[in-house]
DNA sequence: TGACCATATAACCAATTAGTAATACAGTTA
DNA sequence: TAACTGTATTACTAATTGGTTATATGGTCA
């Protein structure tokens, strides 16, 4: 593999590795049905706020998500639905080689979209 | 969420882990031609025998490929080929944002398939 | 201006992990 | 049996990272 290979695979990884950590998940899966403030999300997770600017700072550095801030709040909201496709492929693919597999698709599937 | 809405995002995250690692990937390119032993695919990637080990213990732990033992060598091949389309998505989209979208596009385009 | 609110950042800790070197294990061959 | 080959595992190190607490930053309102 040549060096040029080893840039772009690193940023391959890099974007999966974004899609790798449950808090990330229930994030972008909160913003389904839209923009989200910084707030929301910390209650929709569970998560202390520090922890949650943490994860969206991440997820906005790769791409995944975008910023708007507006007036005291700052909303974020998905920059590309197709990361949806991404995780529905993994839930299909997790779907067979699970008991509960009823409830995987459950995670991903947007309830109004 | 729940308890076993939990349970089912970390099984995605991991699934997720599994392909956020350039080595990784690089194992899984390799593998797009056809089963390979441990040996082939060390020269494949550069590493040391032992972390190619580790790592194809991981993927195989998760289900992305499958082990064969034969004799004295043990052939590894692609469990589901839909984890290219995995990929291929990825690729597309981080395409967009990159100058050598060229690179990454034939990084993940199997030569013959 | 000052008090408040929402978000981001810094410093730190604990846990995970990619990598290495050495060794163990299993199959083959003589 | 013993020597050899290919693969897996163990023990370890260095680096990364998710989480927390405390603090800083920036906008709003009185």
């Amino acid at each position: 593999m040549t060096k040029m290979d080893d840039r772009a695979l690193t940023y391959v990884a890099d974007y999966f590795k974004a899609l790798a950590e449950p808090t990330r998940l229930k994030l972008l899966n909160a913003l389904r049905d839209g923009e989200m403030n910084v707030g929301d999300l910390t209650g929709a997770t569970g998560c202390t706020q520090a922890n949650v600017s943490k994860h969206l700072s991440m997820l906005s550095k790769i791409g995944l998500v975008k910023r708007d801030s507006r007036g005291n709040n700052v909303f974020y909201r998905i920059a590309d639905p197709s990361i949806y496709d991404l995780c529905d492929l993994v839930c299909g693919q997790i779907g067979q080689k699970m008991a509960s597999e009823a409830d995987i698709q459950m995670l991903f599937t947007a309830p109004k979209r």
